[in-house]
RNA sequence: GCGCCCGUAGCUCAGGUGGAUAGAGCAACUGCCUUCUAAGCAGUGGGCCAGGGGUUCGAGUCCCUUCGGGCGCACCA
């Protein structure tokens, strides 16, 4: 048997499917149903597993189809079910008219043999068929030390780039670097202020009121300073600020990329938005948007024609549309301001365009911030309005972090620089907890992080619990391999000796790995991995604690053995997606 | 004011396209270490799924509404 791709719930689902429309094709032919068009009913997995390992409304939804009571229905798809060759032991009709179906225990065979024998692949499947999808996240300002909610931008665009590429999708990792634009203006004439401020004094030299306060400004004036003295005092502004930020910026930079490699998120790509003006690439846009009638002149600056574009992906109206723009549609918007600077959106757009045309990308995905909500829709739209389909970008909106300490929440503020950096939160907790917390909860939903539980070095903190279940497989593999027990190859063992009710708990977790990671990468929720791969501890604890490996016989040993090694290879892959270290003892 | 997200146990949160008796972890209480790691396991208590209407065989899930949180509505990014 080949387990490459193997995903055991699809496969059983599909043979479900096959078997209830089969058996309605046999009953209708033999007239105990009336003819009639298949009804669309579901498989599921039933909460109670009393009511077997799958579960069908077929007969429910078919009663209108057929004139007949459900369990009626559900008896007549029974009797005229045959599991030979199927995932099924059985089948029964129960409550309003639910058809259940049982396993047989080949199936959890199978299961077991799978993870042992696909390795490090155990998990994989073939989902994505090798689509090209852009992963961008954090993308953070290099003006400044990144923040907690790049922190939790970059666990959660990191795990699902991970779960994409275990789903079969060909992932890229990208980081977008605002080193052009507005925001770089406001950081030179910040270093320029605090520069000057350094040979003038501080009160001879006002700060811009719109600039970075942070300390981190600060400090790079300091160092520009101890290199170069006074040499740029006397300068032109336009020169010393030029001078100040090509020394800033690739320091920033590096160390955003230093903090990322700390942080176990390694880019394929850094992309710089320099390159897109540089190259052409947003007057190329701009000229597009405009030959196509996206565009238009008003007080000097050149419009986006928001309109059906920006509403057709959720837009709000604009209540006081201005003279020229649509009355009935969202807000246009500026793409070259009048002073002949682009804006932020006409190089975004540029960006996007260059991911999805010059670089090919079949799909692009973007982490944002929810402060970010109301940039979707005309990102989405302005896709459309250059010729491709809003379709191909995907935006995964993400809350913000609320950060908790001693029960009390802690207050960020950007303006003051005293937020908690993420090179601070690096340096008080340990990168397994930080990015096991960040990858708990859902993007959209509010993440409380609790420092004092993070820093917690036991119990109460979830990765311990996972870990220590991966520590403890080790360490049975460890005591045997110290009693000279030989492991055979799974295919080589009797599994039908698995029988306790623990190690079939256990089997039929370790089942659903594959479509647990299908599922995270169809939903963008790699949450999901870290509730799946507790739920695989929880069991192998469990299980340890009811089934020995030691001292028991020698075909239970082995089975059970090999029952160890599929829960260790899945508890090791579920956290390489999140990545998360798997020791060997603790 | 307009729009988006959210409201489930004391706390933090799960509950794929509506399904069978609403779950987990913390916290509280009670047990279990001469045997592969007790960072573990077993058990007890705890709920008008924010309130109110509707849709149907069936609603935590879908629709409307009220209340209560969060976030957006720039020639910022």
């Amino acid at each position: 048997m080949e387990f490459k791709n193997f995903n055991p719930v699809a496969r059983a689902k599909d043979a479900a499917q096959e078997l209830i429309l089969t058996a309605m094709g046999r009953a209708v032919a033999d007239g105990t149903l009336p003819e009639a068009a298949a009804p669309a009913f579901n498989i599921e997995i039933p909460g109670d597993l009393k009511n077997g390992d799958l579960a069908s409304n077929a007969a429910m939804v078919g009663a209108r189809a057929f004139r007949l009571p459900p369990r009626k229905i559900a008896e007549i798809l029974v009797e005229h079910a045959d599991c030979a060759g199927t995932p099924f032991d059985h089948l029964e009709v129960a409550g309003p008219g639910f058809i259940n179906f049982f396993l047989s225990h080949r199936y959890f065979e199978e299961v077991v043999l799978a993870a042992n024998l696909a390795a490090d692949d155990w998990g994989r499947t073939d989902l994505g068929a090798g689509k090209r999808i852009n992963v961008e996240f954090v993308s953070a300002n290099p003006t400044g030390p990144m923040h907690l909610g790049n922190a939790r931008g970059g666990a959660l665009g990191d795990c699902l780039a991970s779960v994409l590429d275990w789903a079969g999708y060909d992932v890229t990792r990208e980081f977008y670097v605002n080193d052009a634009g507005n925001q770089i203006e406001k950081f030179g004439d910040s270093l320029s202020a605090r520069y000057l401020q350094i040979f003038k004094g501080e009160d001879a030299v006002p700060f811009p009121e719109k600039g970075y306060q942070g300390e981190d400004i600060k400090q790079r004036a300091r160092e520009f300073a101890q290199l170069h003295g006074d040499a740029f005092v006397d300068k032109p502004e336009a020169e010393r600020k030029q001078a100040l930020v090509d020394y800033a910026l690739p320091l920033n930079i590096q160390a955003m990329k230093d903090a990322m490699e700390k942080y176990r998120i390694h880019y394929d790509v850094w992309f710089l938005e320099s390159e897109l003006h540089k190259s052409g690439a947003v007057q190329a846009v701009l000229d597009k948007l405009s030959a196509l009638g996206a565009t238009y002149e008003k007080d000097g600056a050149i419009w986006y024609r928001a309109g059906e574009y920006s509403l057709k992906w959720g837009a709000n109206k604009n209540p006081k549309a201005g003279e020229g723009e649509a009355q009935d549609g969202p807000k246009d918007e500026v793409l070259v301001r009048a002073n002949g600077i682009p804006t932020y959106f006409a190089a975004d757009i540029a960006y996007h365009y260059n991911k999805l045309v010059t670089r090919g990308f079949d799909q692009a995905i973007d982490v944002w911030g929810a402060d970010h909500a109301g940039h979707v829709a005309r990102m989405k739209g302005s896709m459309d309005a250059v010729g491709l389909s809003g379709n191909q970008l995907d935006i995964v909106l993400m809350q913000l972090v609320k950060l908790v300490r001693d029960g009390q929440e802690v207050r960020m503020s950007k303006r003051t620089g005293k937020a908690i950096s993420l090179v601070d939160l690096l340096d008080e907790v340990p990168i397994d907890s930080a990015r096991f917390f960040f990858n708990q909860r859902e993007p959209g939903a509010q993440v409380l992080f609790d420092l004092d539980l993070a820093v917690k070095q036991d119990s109460d903190n979830p990765v311990y619990y996972v870990q220590y279940a991966h520590a403890r497989i080790c360490s049975i593999l460890r005591a045997m391999a110290e009693e000279g027990v030989q492991l055979l190859s799974a295919d080589q063992i009797d599994l039908s000796v698995l029988t306790d009710e623990n190690e079939i708990e256990l089997m039929r977790q370790i089942g659903y790995f594959p479509e647990e990671i299908a599922t995270a990468a169809r939903n963008y929720d790699p949450a999901r991995i870290t509730r799946y791969v507790t739920n695989v501890a929880t069991l192998f604890h469990k299980f340890y604690t009811t089934c020995r490996c030691k001292g028991v016989d020698c075909d239970l040993q082995q089975a059970r053995l090999a029952l160890c090694v599929a829960a260790k290879n899945t508890i090791a892959s579920a956290l390489a997606i999140l990545k998360v270290t798997a020791p060997d003892r603790m």
